[in-house]
DNA sequence: TCGAAGATTGTCT
DNA sequence: GACAATCTTCGAG
């Protein structure tokens, strides 16, 4: 795949494991009215479907997981704990409602815009290493939700795949079920 | 119509 | 290391 080239649809139509792997070292880019920013997809996790009890798509097919049962290669936003947004990138196994949720990135372009939006952080890895974070610091919102990963506002873009000794595979984070399923794919 | 829980983060001890 | 902030969604009454 040509580096800074939009990722096609056809790599989300596989199994979410293998989604979340190669999303490692791939570039997140979204572009708003106070400018573009992106940056290098670090951490993932997977959610596999209906029989995974920490995926929101195990209550079933409601309004907000919809999204899961839609076409790969689309964004699901979703918000939680009253405040915060966490993107995701729709995929299919063996179709299943599945999700890759992108929890981390490395900010390459549009660090002074994350600032601004993130006056919080106090160094720049602070300003994207959590889902929310992320979300913040690009402007990702509840109305990316739904969008295409190929055109529009938020993309992901081909970028330089990490080396399998540089990644490693740990069970998922701020979960309390399934907690043992090792879905978390993280850059060392 | 109401109550409980949640794919988190920042602040305080 | 522990906990509050805060609101959407889902399930029960």
């Amino acid at each position: 795949m040509k580096l800074g080239q939009v990722i096609p649809k056809s790599f989300y139509n596989r199994d979410t494991e293998i989604v979340a792997r190669e999303l490692l070292g791939m570039t997140l880019k979204c572009t708003t009215p106070e400018g573009i920013c992106a940056g290098r997809i670090v951490e993932t996790e997977a959610y596999v479907g209906e029989h995974d009890l920490a995926c929101h798509a195990a209550a079933g097919r409601t309004k907000r997981t919809e999204v899961l049962y839609g076409p790969p290669g689309i964004a699901y936003v979703y918000f939680v704990y009253g405040m915060h947004w966490c993107v995701n990138a729709v995929t299919r196994k063996e179709g299943h409602p599945s999700a890759v949720l992108i929890r981390a990135i490395e900010p390459t372009v549009g660090i002074d815009l994350m600032w601004k939006r993130r006056p919080r952080a106090r160094r720049e890895s602070e300003l994207a290493n959590g889902p929310a974070k992320l979300c913040a610091a690009l402007g990702i919102d509840g109305s990316f939700n739904e969008t295409s990963l190929q055109s529009g506002h938020l993309k992901i873009l081909a970028g330089e795949p990490y080396p399998d000794k540089a990644v490693a595979t740990t069970p998922r984070i701020g979960i309390s079920k399934c907690v043992d399923w090792p879905l978390r794919w993280i850059v060392k």
